[in-house]
RNA sequence: GCGCUGGUAGUCUAGUGGUAGGAUCACAGCCUUCCAAGCUGUUGACCCGGGUUCAAAUCCCGGCCGGCGCACCA
C-alpha cells in the first residue's frame, strides 16, 4: 500500500510517495514517486495518479486478464475429484470405466450450462421448441433409424499373422489384413453391439437409447401440429444417452453414459435461410485441406459460404451459432476450428457433415457433429411405422422436410471446454484461480465474517440468508479470510462477500472480484444490484467505492 | 479390443519380504478485522483375487482402474 511523506531537507518540505516493500521477514520503506513541496500539491498529484492507475487497471482487466494454464486431462480429473466437480462413478468399489458421477459443484455447474444452452436455442428463439423423450422406447426405433443393424463392430482376426483387428460389419469378407495383406477369419468374427440391451416386463427386451435425436423424429408430425410450428423450424432436447463403447476415453470426453443437448432443424431444400451470418472468424479445415495435407485457414463464415467452402447456408448459420453460443459463455474462440469430414467418414445418413472442434491437452476433437441428414430419418420412420411424416410447406403442398443441420452438443464436453478454459494457476495467489463465467460458476457468492464475533456472525447470517433467496451462496466461517477467497477462486466463485466491524454499525461490506482481488465497499441493501449487474469482473469496480484493505 | 506403462490417506509423496512415515487438504479448539499466517489435537492409505513363502502392500499370475500409442468413434 502506498503512502506520503513529508520529509525536510535542508530545512525546506519535500513531499514523496513511498511505499512498503517486503525483503524476506522485514518490511521497508521506499520512495516511488515525488509529489511536490506543499502538502496540497502532493495530495493532488497523488488523486491523479491513483486514478491514472486505476483507469489503466480496468482497461487491462477488459482484455483477457488471465491465461488458462495448461494442463493433462489427468491432472484435471483429479482437480475435479478435489474440488468435488466430477467422480469416478462407483469409486469405493474402483469405479468402472466410461461412467461418472457429478459432486456438489459439478452439479451446479452441468446446470447452469444445460440452463444457458436451453435459453440460446430454444427460449430466446421464435422457431425452436422443446422435447423430452424417453430412454427406453420401442426396439423398432433403432430399427428404422439403422442402429440395429450398423450400429456395431465386427472383431477379426487375420489367418496369417494373427493380428486382431475391428471392422465394418459390411466389410466382413471384402477387407484383407492392413499389416499382412492376409484374410480375415469369417468363423471366428465376433460382433460388439455399441448399443446397451435392456429387460421390459418378463420376456421383452429394449434398448437405451444411443443417441437422443430419434425421438425427436418419432414425435416430429405431434409437435409440429401442436405447437403449430412452420418451416423452418427445429426440435430441441436435452437428455441422456448410452454406448457401450469398447474403450471409454480421456475422462469424460468420451464416456458410456453421457447427456445430449440436441437440435433437429427441419427446413424445406427448396428455401433459403433466412437468418444473418455475422462477422466472426473460426479456423477452417475443409475436405480439401485436409486431402492437401494443408494447414487450416482462418476466414468468417460468410466468406467460407461464399467461397464455396461451406456447401448450404445453413450450415454456415448454425456453425457460427454454435460458435457464438461457446464465446458468450466465456470460451476462448481461439481454441475451436470446424472440420469438414473426408469422404470416408461420411455417416450411413450424411450428405455433408461439419464438425465443430476444440483444442483439448489431447489433441483437436470433436465437440458437435453437425450432419446433413437430408430427409432420412424422417423417411425411414415412415416407411417403417406406416405413418405419413410429410407437412404442408408455404404453398399447401405436401413436404418432406429435410434436415440439414443438427446442432447437437455433448454436455459433458462442454463441461470440459469451460473448465480448461478458465483454469489458472495463478503463481501468486498459489492455487488455482477457476475464471468461469458468472453464469457457469457453481457458486454465486462467498460469504465470509471475517472473525467469529458473534453480533458479525448474526450480520452474515442476515446477509446470507437474504442472498441465498436469488443466488447460491456459500457460508464460510473456517480458517483465515485469505483461505476462504483461495478456496473460492478455485470452486469459480466470482464474489465473496466479507462482513467486518464496520458492517455491524454502518450496515457495508466488501464485495471482492475473483478475477482482479478487487474489492468495493457497498451498502447490504445495494449487494444483489451489484451481483446481478456487474457480472463481469471489470464491471464491478464502478459500483462503488474501491477499497483496499490488504495487508501485504 | 491390442501394445507399452503405472496403481501407498481426498491430493502429492517416502519406504522395506517382517502390515507404513511425511507434506497438504479436511475436521475440532485457540488465535486472527482482508488474500491458503501460527499453535494444539483428530480423522484418513498399501486397488482386488489367487499363487510362492514361516511371513506379501513389497515377488509371480490374473482381474479392475488410469495414462500413452494403435484401432474405433452415428
Amino acid at each position: 500500500m502506498a503512502f506520503i511523506v513529508k520529509k525536510k531537507i535542508n530545512g525546506k518540505d519535500y513531499y514523496y510517495l513511498r511505499k512498503s516493500v517486503r525483503e524476506g521477514n522485514k518490511v521497508r520503506a521506499v520512495n516511488i514517486a515525488y509529489l511536490g513541496k506543499t502538502k496540497k500539491d502532493a495530495e493532488e498529484k497523488f488523486k491523479k495518479m491513483e486514478k491514472k492507475k486505476n483507469s489503466m487497471e480496468n482497461k487491462n482487466v477488459k482484455k483477457a486478464d488471465y491465461e488458462s494454464t495448461d494442463i493433462s486431462i489427468e491432472d484435471m480429473t483429479n482437480f475435479c475429484k478435489r474440488k468435488g466437480f466430477v467422480y469416478p462413478s462407483g469409486d469405493i468399489y474402483g469405479g468402472l470405466a466410461g461412467f461418472w458421477d457429478f459432486g456438489h459443484l459439478g452439479v451446479e455447474m452441468k446446470k447452469n450450462l444445460k440452463n444457458d444452452w436451453w435459453k440460446f436455442h430454444v427460449q430466446e428463439r421464435e422457431d425452436i421448441v422443446g422435447i423430452d423423450g424417453s430412454i427406453i422406447t420401442n426396439p423398432e426405433v433403432w430399427k428404422a433409424s439403422g442402429h440395429v443393424d450398423s450400429f456395431s463392430d465386427i472383431f477379426v482376426v487375420c489367418k496369417k499373422c494373427k493380428k486382431p483387428n475391428k471392422i465394418d460389419k459390411n466389410e466382413l469378407g471384402k477387407v484383407k489384413c492392413d499389416d499382412c495383406g492376409g484374410e480375415y477369419d469369417e468363423e471366428t468374427a465376433k460382433e460388439f453391439k455399441l448399443m446397451f440391451k435392456t429387460n421390459v416386463g418378463e420376456d421383452g427386451f429394449a434398448y437405451l437409447r444411443p443417441e437422443t435425436a430419434q425421438l425427436i423424429f418419432t414425435n416430429f408430425k405431434y409437435v409440429q401440429e401442436n405447437a403449430r410450428m412452420k418451416l423452418p423450424f427445429g426440435i430441441a432436447q436435452i437428455g441422456k444417452a448410452f454406448r457401450n463403447e469398447i474403450a471409454p476415453r480421456d475422462f469424460m470426453f468420451r464416456s458410456r453414459e453421457f447427456e445430449q443437448m440436441e437440435i433437429e432443424y427441419f427446413v424445406d431444400p427448396k428455401e433459403k435461410c433466412p437468418y444473418e451470418i455475422g462477422d466472426s472468424e473460426i479456423l477452417v479445415y475443409s475436405d480439401e485441406n485436409q486431402e492437401k495435407e494443408e494447414e487450416p485457414k482462418k476466414m468468417k463464415f460468410k466468406d467460407a459460404l461464399k467461397k464455396g467452402v461451406i456447401k448450404t447456408d445453413w450450415h454456415a448459420y448454425w456453425l457460427e451459432q454454435e460458435l457464438l453460443w461457446f464465446v458468450n459463455l466465456g470460451a476462448n474462440s481461439d481454441k475451436f476450428r470446424i472440420r469438414q469430414h473426408t469422404k470416408d467418414e461420411k455417416s450411413h445418413y450424411a450428405l455433408d457433415t461439419w464438425d465443430l472442434e476444440y483444442k483439448f491437452p489431447f489433441g483437436w476433437k470433436e465437440l458437435q457433429g453437425m450432419a446433413n441428414r437430408s430427409d432420412f430419418d424422417l423417411s425411414q420412420h415412415q416407411k417403417f411405422s406406416k405413418t405419413s411424416m410429410e407437412i404442408l410447406d408455404k404453398d399447401e403442398k405436401k413436404i418432406l422436410p429435410h434436415v440439414v443441420c443438427e446442432p447437437s452438443q455433448g454436455v459433458e464436453r462442454g463441461f470440459l471446454v469451460f473448465l480448461f478454459d478458465a483454469y489458472e494457476y495463478d503463481k501468486e495467489r498459489d492455487n488455482v484461480v477457476l475464471h468461469l463465467h458468472p453464469k457457469l460458476a457453481p457458486v454465486k457468492v462467498g460469504i465470509f465474517p471475517i472473525v467469529k464475533k458473534e453480533e458479525m456472525l448474526k450480520v452474515a447470517e442476515d446477509v446470507r440468508d437474504d442472498l441465498k433467496k436469488e443466488f447460491n451462496v456459500f457460508y464460510d466461517t473456517g480458517g483465515s479470510v485469505g483461505r476462504r477467497y483461495a478456496r473460492q477462486d478455485e470452486a469459480g466463485t466470482p464474489y465473496c462477500v466479507t462482513i467486518d466491524g464496520d458492517s455491524i454499525k454502518g450496515k457495508d461490506v466488501t464485495i471482492r472480484d475473483r478475477d482482479t482481488e478487487k474489492q468495493i465497499r457497498v451498502k447490504i441493501e445495494d449487494l444483489k444490484d451489484v451481483i446481478t449487474q456487474g457480472l463481469r469482473g471489470e464491471d464491478i469496480m464502478k459500483m462503488g467505492k474501491m477499497v483496499d484493505t490488504r495487508k501485504k
